[in-house]
DNA sequence: ATGAGTGTATTAAATGTCTTAATACAGTTA
DNA sequence: TAACTGTATTAAGACATTTAATACACTCAT
């Protein structure tokens, strides 16, 4: 479900919480859907439980899954998540584009490198 | 000329490079000009000397300067970092807008964002 | 009710990176 | 020669991340 990349600096649980961020953005996990146990993932993914636990607050801070105590943690609703996550992302964008335009990079350049990677498959 | 934000979780060293390096991209530093001393910015920035030099040998390695033992750190002529510079940004909006797009952003919301920032003065 | 599985919380120790500090050495320049 | 440059090394401290070992509360199937 899961690989983790020792070669990232970025704490383990900030790796864990986006890469499940990423399968439930994807629909690779779908709304109800239940997630594997704090304990479970831990072992899966030889980890400590307490950077799983942490991965799953932070998850459920942002409104990707629900928290139940003593039954699990499940994916949420799309309408729990979604504009938070366009506008976290269109903000990401906006400090990129900045950063480039004041390195030089011009307008054209920009717009042609987005058309881009909207055009890979 | 530099004033580090010590709310920013990343490294001093980062912090003091990046700074650097956007004066000189933006021309606030100009090629063949003198950088401050590294004994000299430190004192000014607060700071342990290490880490000025730190922030320089990484300049240095990325072009953005060229060090002259016992004669100091001067800005390195355009044609030594304009392409990697541009390249890194480039590499750097792909990999922000990739991550956009599998969020669910479309390709006409990510353009109307480019142009916006482009607009900004 | 009991036991297994769930999330949650706490404390301590280990680890690694960043930063400081104190020096020392080598090259340049007035 | 003196004062300035960059460079290198070693030690110590601060800090965040991670592990480890527990403990507690809740849910569910039996």
């Amino acid at each position: 479900m899961i690989v983790l990349d020792y070669r990232d600096k970025r704490p383990l649980n900030e790796q864990v919480a986006e890469k499940i961020m990423n399968l439930i953005a994807q629909g690779g996990l779908s709304p109800g859907e239940k997630l594997p146990s704090v304990r479970n993932l831990a072992v899966d993914l030889s980890v400590n439980p307490n950077t799983v636990q942490r991965a799953y607050s932070a998850l459920e801070e942002k409104g990707y899954i629900t928290t139940v105590t003593g039954r699990g943690n499940y994916v949420s609703e799309e309408r729990n998540w979604k504009e938070g996550l366009k506008s976290e992302m269109l903000t990401e964008v906006r400090a990129v584009i900045g950063k480039a335009k004041s390195a030089g990079i011009k307008l054209d350049e920009a717009l042609t490198c987005v058309r881009e990677v909207f055009e890979r498959d």
